[in-house]
DNA sequence: AGAACAAAAATTTAACACAATTTAAAGCAA
DNA sequence: TTGCTTTAAATTGTGTTAAATTTTTGTTCT
């Protein structure tokens, strides 16, 4: 059963393989994902968004992000996210996909009022599908 | 092609379920793995290891043991385990997975010279390969 | 009517087989 | 010897099928 109509492209980007390799398996079983991207760090998120996508219809409907990763971590990848002078990036819908319990995360997440979803590691296939039915209504 | 002759089953005991996923899925792909058992935490290993196990067929031949874990940690984990009062898991081999480079951790290891290896996360195909092939030298 | 059990449906997980991409290796020529 | 090309090998990715688990539904019995 697909939920929705339109096939839609995941973005994951999370320093960790096997959060990866999960994150993956999960998305392509849903019958609504069309294509998923893994990308092990913001920077090669950044990098994917600007340089990699020639395509309107090749850019993400979805980003999942971590938070917690090494040199640029998901806030500072967000600040730079939003100056991407780009008429492709303006509604993809981003997710935090996080195991932080950091109240300081959590306040970040709320005072960020253009965020979809906070979803707590791990993923799994009916909270994603939950994301899915949020990113339709 | 297949390593070695006989047949080995793994016993992975990690607390992330990604980490397990990733684990398992390159385990099984291995033509010596016969089966693999995964474990969340090292109260279920020991839970697992002392009432779960009737025939010494079905004991592992290699446990991959992370260290890092809530409540039991493998240090801890291993204390228990060389205490359990059976022939069974007398000679199964210990691997540590684990993504730390504690110094604490590293001394553990090499002053419980018991141990077969320390691997590093992520594991991949190659690497746990070579895993393999030492438990057979 | 409510609880409990059993059957059916649906969802999730695992197993398998095949395709494609990447990596390594061997051989040859400059 | 160095670099390049071809071949082989191995890792990874993809899709399909089958098994197992969970949820739902309906029926019976108290």
């Amino acid at each position: 059963m697909s939920i929705v109509d339109k096939q839609l492209r995941i973005l994951f980007i999370d320093d960790d393989k096997a959060t990866n390799f999960l994150n993956k398996h999960i998305a392509k079983k849903n019958a609504s994902v069309s294509s998923t991207v893994l990308v092990d760090s913001a920077f090669e998120a950044i990098d994917y968004l600007e340089k990699k996508i020639v395509n309107p219809e090749d850019r993400p409907d979805i980003i999942f992000l971590d938070i917690n990763m090494p040199a640029m971590n998901g806030w500072e990848f967000l600040d730079v996210f939003y100056k991407i002078d780009s008429g492709l990036i303006k509604d993809i819908e981003i997710v935090i996909l996080s195991s932080s319990d950091d109240p300081s995360d959590i306040n970040q997440f709320k005072s960020r009022n253009t965020l979809l979803d906070f979803v707590k590691k791990p993923l799994d296939s009916k909270l994603f599908n939950d994301v899915l039915l949020k990113v339709c209504s």
